[in-house]
RNA sequence: CGGGAUGUAGCGCAGCUUGGUUAGCGCGCUUGCUUCGGGAGCAAGAGGUCGGCGGUUCGAAUCCGCCCAUCCCGACCA
């Protein structure tokens, strides 16, 4: 993509509204617009983030056996009376009238839809167990959104709804669920602790959050530096012996107090909705038995506000190679020297033709700009081309994250990015 | 929803205390010339219902009231 005829908006001085860092750091690499609180405009740069991560997911879901379904946003009433989540206060539900004076709720979750399709499809033993999961808009009414993303009105969720013969099957595919989100999460670059965790709305039993240590963090939570050990604050609340400064309960080390950002949750339900919903099926013995349910959500765009708290520095943005918006951006010096030009043209066409994702700054602008706006939207890659050793047939290759730079033959390109010390890991 | 703060050009801000010709500055934007490897210089421009409504006054960005918006703390929350 050339950079001309893209939009990226990048700024110099972030809005005021803006307080933490990922929510200026997106704002001034043009990533979002704000259209209201807690209401967000993703443009080009950021929705192509957005959608490395939801491909991150899906790719780990779908090993898992996921399967991908869409459902309505807007929702009748009755489904929701039900359930018996109508006047379920804490999820926040904005509600709408048509004008016929029928009421529906813009979704804040999708139990209620999941379980009255399978109430319906699914009859036998035989359909089961089965994984469903979406990726689409929630709304919740929030009262003070924040932080940008971070807590948003209207925000990017995964949702994942599993139906179980029995607890035992129930608790692989919970288990199945965790393991795929600690693989989603690294793969996006994220550092998480996996606390335990109170199940609040949704109810059923066992739960676990996924937090993405950040000193932003809205959540508190007590951890051991040493062996991985960590606990929410409800779980604190109910053991006085898990706090700062105690020793770990798995290993002895002193705990330590974080903050943590609720980047996922998963919820083993139990057969609290198979119940109200009527969710049953007939079981190899003919008994008719309730379905043992799960859901796993995952916060999509919160997950974005998360990699940057923990992926930048005094410049800007530094993207884990796996969810960049480009793998590379190819920066000329001065688009008006003609040999830099050819070379910058070849370099571009290679690079495309070899299957990377190519951000050129064609951008008629003075060389401090591009190097500033490089930093700041934090491609992992830079290739400079200059006007000097573009004459020979030399690029300058810079890493973003370690600073580090080579020069490279423009033929061995190629061969170089794919080498060891270009792969960057983390 | 309780407490606090802010609202002046696309962005960042000054002016308001003590009302007084035509509302300023920096960045950005347009045009020209010179520059050109880390947010250039000079020159000439464009861009404003001073958040909105009402009030006080000869006169309001400035004082008063109500409303709206945005942000922070709290409660609540993926």
């Amino acid at each position: 993509m050339r950079w001309s005829k893209t939009f990226i908006p990048t700024v110099r001085e972030a809005p005021s509204e803006a307080e933490i860092i990922s929510h200026k750091l997106m704002l001034r690499a043009g990533m979002i617009r704000m259209l209201s609180a807690g209401l967000y405009i993703y443009l080009p740069l950021g929705l192509r983030v957005i959608r490395k991560v939801e491909n991150i997911i899906r790719g780990e879901l779908n090993k898992k056996g996921g399967q991908e379904l869409l459902m309505p946003i807007l929702q009748p009433r009755e489904l929701w009376e039900k359930s018996g989540r109508w006047n379920a206060e804490e999820l926040g539900m904005l509600t709408v009238e048509n004008r016929a004076g029928r009421e529906f709720v813009l979704a804040p979750t999708h139990e209620e839809v999941i379980t009255d399709l399978v109430r319906r499809e699914i009859r036998s033993y035989k359909d089961l167990p089965k994984n469903f999961y979406q990726i689409q808009t929630k709304f919740r009414d929030e009262l003070r959104p924040r932080f940008g993303l971070m807590r948003a009105k209207e925000f990017i969720m995964k949702d994942s709804y599993g139906f179980d013969v029995d607890e035992e099957s129930a608790g692989k595919t919970y288990h199945g669920m965790e393991e795929a989100y600690r693989n989603i999460f690294k793969r996006c670059g994220l550092h998480t602790q996996v606390v335990e965790a109170d199940p609040g709305a949704m109810g059923g039993g066992m739960s676990h959050e996924f937090m993405a240590v950040a000193d932003v963090g809205e959540d508190v939570i007590v951890c051991c530096s040493k062996c991985g050990y960590a606990a929410n604050k409800e779980a604190v609340a109910k053991n006085s012996s898990v706090k700062e400064g105690k020793p770990c309960p798995e290993c002895g080390e002193p705990l330590e107090t974080r903050h943590g950002i609720e980047v996922g949750q998963i919820f083993n339900l139990g057969t609290k909705y198979s119940k109200s919903m009527g969710a049953a099926f007939l079981d190899a013995g003919g008994e008719e038995k309730l379905c043992v349910m799960g859901c796993f959500g995952i916060g999509v765009t919160r997950t974005v506000s998360a990699v940057i708290e923990q992926n930048h520095d005094e410049n800007g943005i530094i993207w884990p190679p796996g969810i960049s918006p480009y793998r590379i951006l190819i920066l000329p010096v001065n688009i008006t020297d003609a040999p830099s030009m050819d070379l910058m043209e070849k370099t571009y066409e290679k690079l495309l033709n070899s299957g990377m994702e190519v951000l050129l700054d064609d951008r008629d602008v003075r060389a401090g700009i591009k190097f500033k706006d490089a930093d700041l939207i934090g491609i992992p890659l830079r290739i400079t081309i200059g006007q000097e050793k573009a004459k020979s047939g030399i690029v300058e290759i810079k890493n973003r994250r370690t600073g580090e730079q080579i020069d490279c033959r423009e033929e061995e390109l190629i061969q170089k990015l794919g080498g060891e010390q270009w792969t960057l890991k983390k």
